[in-house]
DNA sequence: TCCATACAAAACAATTTGTTCTATAAATAG
DNA sequence: CTATTTATAGAACAAATTGTTTTGTATGGA
């Protein structure tokens, strides 16, 4: 990739993430953006077809970055028998929001954000699949998996907004405990 | 209110949901509802401030109507001592909103309806308060009751999400078990 | 050094928005 | 039935936004 791409992406991504955190996604127009960005507007549309795609493309980076940070490779033992509360793949993920603590959260708590959360819950879904051993098993004997599986990553989802809404005042483990505690 | 006031909101009110059952909400443009309705630019206008105000003044009549439909009154006893799953308020929302297939179903499975949902939310979470004694009590030992009462209202809004999303193969006791049986 | 190409700048048509005007039709009051 | 009020249609309007196109520049990679 040509480094004037590269720099002009980047530009792009930088001024997108501040303006996120100070509006919300559709009150945002392409002018101001590129305006923030320093680019040209043949420039923004060379790079991204909309505004949709944009955001797309920023979660994209985000929760591939977030999803392998908590996620344990095959050659990684931790957490493959970690089916407790305390040293779980949700726990981390909550550390790991926590941590970050810039301009992703924002986006979880605003208005208009379906977008957002859309491409989120999409990645949280893989998660929840692959950890579903760590919740109640006898709750698939009445209840659909796919509406099971839905239930845990919307909770979770839930379960963060409510904690960032309120200021983010609890403690990731009881933020933890709170999801156990849920679902 | 003036009649010719009358007929211009319901004709308006008309083309607006026809159209939402078409298309979403955000790619909708005052120059089709006006087109579709039949009535002039500025009438639209002197009627409501902007689309976000018709879609608002829409859900509060639809919502209105469909929650009074299934709270017991006052001296209505039917549901006052109904903490059971077959009789709860809970399942009469969902026949009614079985019974009802108009428009109002597909605003749920649709994308970007946030601003509808969240006015759903809005009405729901009373329901919800006033009947948390029909869920587990112990729950709010360790939980808050903000986040309890807002688990059980987006549980409640997910699983008709599924149910619709799923081309409503279940019958409305189920869905209500379903519910009852992730909350 | 040379060539390809990413870029800036500007102009552009097409939509959409929200406002304002006048004349007309309809509703309501008396 | 008449008079007055008022909602509406229709049109024109400025402003903002979108997505495309063109031309010249300068930067990167070979």
């Amino acid at each position: 990739m040509d480094r004037r791409q590269r720099k002009t992406r980047a530009a792009i991504f930088q001024a997108f993430t501040e303006l996120l955190s100070e509006k919300s996604f559709d009150k945002m127009t392409v002018e101001e953006i590129i305006k923030r960005a320093d680019v040209g507007r043949a420039t923004f549309y060379a790079h991204f077809e909309t505004r949709e795609y944009l955001l797309k493309e920023l979660c994209h980076e985000l929760f591939c970055h977030i999803f392998d940070a908590v996620s344990p490779t095959p050659s990684d033992h931790r957490h493959i028998f970690a089916c407790e509360e305390h040293d779980s793949v949700f726990l981390h993920l909550i550390k790991h929001l926590e941590k970050n603590d810039n301009h992703v959260l924002k986006l979880f708590a605003g208005k208009n954000n379906e977008l957002f959360l859309g491409y989120f819950k999409r990645g949280l879904r893989e998660l929840v699949k692959a950890n579903l051993s760590m919740f109640a098993r006898r709750k698939s004997d009445f209840l659909p998996e796919d509406l099971w599986i839905t239930h845990i990553t919307s909770t979770f989802v839930e379960t963060i907004r409510w904690w960032i809404d309120n200021g983010k005042q609890e403690s990731a483990e009881s933020v933890a405990e709170y999801f156990f505690g849920l679902v």
